[in-house]
DNA sequence: TTAGGGTTACAG
DNA sequence: CTGTAACCCTAA
C-alpha cells in the first residue's frame, strides 16, 4: 500500500512569480490558474450526470449538452476528482481520507454517527460568498405561493422537457411522457394521475397542444416562454467567463432543474418517499377536484397548484432537515 | 479514458 | 501548523 514512496516527479515547477501575493482569489480571475472552486451548480450537474450515466462515465457526462453548459470549464479528470472528494465528504470515508487518517492517528473516532444511506446534500459549505445561494434556492422549487398569479411548477418543466427530449413527430402521448419522466427521475406511485391533471391544465393554458391523444409543444413557445421569466431566470455565470457566452438561459435553467431533481432522487430514501407521497396525495386530490371544476372555476386550479407547491415544500423541508449540518466552524 | 497516488494552494 | 479541496501525473 505504501511502497510507492518514490521520489515524486514534481519539485520545481514553472510556478508564477509569487502566488502568495494573491490571496483573495476566490472565484473570478483565472489569470494563471488559482483554484477553480466548484460551485453548487457544478456539483449538482455532476451528481445528475452520475445519476444518469453512472459513475465513471465522465467523458459521457461531459458530452451531454445539458451538463456541458455547466461543466464547460471542467475536464473529465476534474469530474473524477470532484466525485472522489464528494464521495469522501458525503459518505463517511471513502478510501482516501480513511487511509490518510488511519495512518496518522488510529484513535480518532469523534464522529458521532453516520447514516449509511443518509446522503444529505453536501452542497453547501463550499459556497463562495458571492452569488450562489439564490440560484440554489430557486432551483429547489417555487415556494412562491404568494406569487403574481400562478407560479410555474416543476412538473410543468418536466413535462415540457420530456416532450422536447422525446422529439416525437406529432407529439407524445401520455404514456410515453410518463415513462420518460419515471425513467429519468423518481416519481411518486400516483404520478400518472398527477401527470394527467397536469397535461390537462397545460393544454388548457395553451402551453401544450393536444392532437389525437398526443401532446406537443406549439412552435410559438419553442424558444421564449414569458411565463418562466421572473421566476426561473438566472444568469448562468457565477464566475469568470473567458469566452463563449452563448449559454442559453433556458437550457441552463432546465439543466438546473434536471440536476436538482436527480439529486433529490439520489438522496431520497424511503423516508422521503413516505413524507412526499403523503403530501403528493393531497395535491392529487386537489388536482382531481380542479380537473373537474376547471371547466368554469379556475380558483380551484390555483388551489391545486398551491397544494402541489405544498407537496414540494414538504420535500424541501425534509431535504433541509437532512442537510442540516450547521457548518458553523468553531 | 479512467482510477489512483501525489502535490500545491487555501482555509481554519 | 493541519486539514481539505483542487490540481497534476501516471499506470492500467
Amino acid at each position: 500500500m505504501e511502497e510507492r514512496i518514490e521520489s515524486s516527479s514534481r519539485h520545481t515547477e514553472v510556478k508564477s512569480g509569487g502566488p502568495d501575493s494573491l490571496k483573495k482569489v476566490a472565484g473570478f480571475l483565472s489569470m494563471g490558474a488559482p483554484k477553480q472552486k466548484w460551485t453548487s451548480e457544478e456539483e449538482a450537474a455532476l451528481r445528475a450526470g452520475v445519476d444518469k450515466y453512472g459513475p465513471g462515465k465522465w467523458r459521457t457526462i461531459l458530452k451531454d449538452p445539458v451538463f456541458s453548459v455547466i461543466l464547460a470549464l471542467r475536464s473529465n479528470v476534474d469530474l473524477k476528482d470532484k466525485w472522489r472528494n464528494m464521495s469522501v465528504t458525503a459518505n463517511g470515508w471513502g478510501s482516501r481520507e480513511k487511509a490518510r487518517l488511519a495512518l496518522k492517528k488510529s484513535q480518532h473516532f469523534s464522529k458521532h454517527d453516520d447514516n449509511p444511506l443518509a446522503l444529505s446534500t453536501v452542497v453547501n459549505g463550499i459556497d463562495d460568498e458571492i452569488v450562489d445561494a439564490k440560484p440554489l434556492a430557486m432551483s429547489n422549487g417555487h415556494l412562491q405561493i404568494t406569487g403574481p398569479k400562478r407560479t410555474i411548477s416543476r412538473l410543468d418543466n418536466l413535462v415540457m422537457d420530456a416532450i422536447a427530449n422525446l422529439k416525437e413527430p406529432g407529439g407524445s402521448n401520455k404514456s410515453a411522457i410518463a415513462v420518460y419522466i419515471e425513467d429519468q427521475y423518481w416519481a411518486p406511485p400516483n404520478f400518472k394521475r398527477l401527470l394527467s391533471a397536469k397535461l390537462k391544465t397545460l393544454t388548457a393554458s395553451g402551453k401544450l397542444v393536444k392532437i389525437k391523444r398526443k401532446y406537443l409543444i406549439p412552435p410559438n413557445r419553442m424558444l421564449v416562454e414569458e411565463r418562466n421569466s421572473g421566476v426561473l431566470l438566472l444568469e448562468g455565470k457565477p464566475r469568470d467567463s473567458p469566452r463563449s457566452e452563448r449559454s442559453d438561459v433556458r437550457l441552463l435553467t432546465r439543466s438546473q432543474i434536471d440536476a436538482e431533481l436527480a439529486k433529490m432522487r439520489n438522496m431520497s430514501a424511503q423516508e422521503a418517499a413516505r413524507v412526499a407521497a403523503q403530501a403528493v396525495a393531497e395535491a392529487e386530490v386537489a388536482m382531481a377536484e380542479a380537473e373537474e371544476a376547471a371547466r368554469e372555476a379556475e380558483a380551484a386550479e390555483a388551489d391545486a397548484e398551491a397544494a402541489q407547491a405544498f407537496a414540494e415544500a414538504a420535500m424541501m423541508t425534509l431535504k433541509s432537515r437532512n442537510s442540516s449540518k450547521l457548518v458553523a466552524q468553531g
